[in-house]
DNA sequence: GATAAATTAGTACGAACGTTCGTTTTTGTC
DNA sequence: GACAAAAACGAACGTTCGTACTAATTTATC
């Protein structure tokens, strides 16, 4: 790994922790730079514009959240258990041990779902992606024997990232202490309705 | 109404538009005075400062929300029917008939989640205001004796408002045409496990 | 250690930002 | 219609934005 691609993964690292906090439109390369401790047109070199940093910085968060969300899960057992822990570690990576302010996808989501561009595209494929394995996840326990086999596996998907979304809005917004266990309550009730 | 208060009014209007498709950071002066047809120092003299315009369009947009989701679920009969209209009142809000960009307060608190101040206070208190009422509602469907008297209330709001921002998403990002129908159905499923 | 390449820094740009000011136009009252 | 008050305007402030250039410095190769 060259001295150039080293500091621009340095430089990805600063903005996803920005962007998960103030969004993408809100990075800014002044700020950026300030936080990498580098010249603003130093850092800038590592970009073509603003766009490919937020494209960058998005591709990075998508890594992020393989390394530390999906690639756990897929270490323990198909099925049930395997759909327990990603939401488990779904929600821990909400809780923002690798960025600050969270989640960069539901920033994003939110930023962008009006704001048509390259940089939706990127989201909309990040989280259409994301929506896909769940439900590829529910299909895995219904083949297990784990759920009904008449199960909506979109509808579970569906159903669960609105718990996942709530969670999100009581933990962050709201500071309700208990925000993650009425995220489990919600998840139990839902996995009881799939078997 | 004199002159002042009621263009006031449709500048706020128009800022309730444009913050709820590029958020309430977003809202520049210039564009609001652009789209309101203002010179900007003609408008800004509405305002004492920028935070003072945001914290005047959140305050605009809960009167919006209660005239056009809240007011009319009151006037359908108490309890399981009134969480029915509660429900189908706030999609239809959140399809954007008022504001192009959906629910501005969706937009809020995810801007705000990471951004104290006092625009933050207010969307808590406006969140956690609304929370409060769903769990009322709920708490009268079960005096009611239409949903079980064990219900815990809160985790109803919970739930109810992760599918309500799951349609968010599917509506919005992910151009889902089934998004109504999902919520649909999960809300279906949370009220049948209510009773 | 010399030399070329890759990486950072410095400076400047035009545009947009929120905000202030003095002036002009419009409004409502006698 | 005179007059004061209210409302809207135009211009400018200092700052920050993203971006473009050139110069200096660091890194890698021989």
């Amino acid at each position: 790994m060259t001295k150039g691609e080293d500091t621009r993964d340095r430089i990805l690292q600063h903005a996803m922790a920005i962007a998960s906090e103030v969004g993408f439109e809100g990075l800014s390369i002044g700020g950026l730079a300030k936080s990498a401790e580098m010249s603003k047109s130093g850092l800038f070199a590592h970009f073509e514009s603003k766009e490919d940093l937020q494209l960058q910085v998005l591709a990075a968060a998508r890594r992020s959240f393989v390394d530390n969300v999906v690639a756990p899960s897929f270490r323990v057992g198909r099925g049930e258990p395997r759909i327990r822990a990603l939401f488990e570690e779904w929600l821990t990576w909400e809780e923002g041990r690798v960025t600050p302010g969270g989640c960069p996808f539901v920033t994003a989501s939110h930023e962008y779902d009006d704001r048509p561009g390259p940089v939706r595209d990127a989201v909309v494929a990040a989280q259409r992606d994301w929506v896909g394995a769940i439900a590829t996840a529910a299909q895995i326990a219904i083949d297990e024997g784990h759920f009904r086999i008449d199960l909506d596996t979109d509808q579970f998907a569906f159903e669960l990232f609105g718990i996942f979304l709530s969670f999100h809005l009581y933990y962050r917004l709201l500071d309700d202490p208990e925000a993650r266990q009425r995220a489990r309550t919600a998840f139990e009730r839902l996995i009881e309705s799939s078997r």
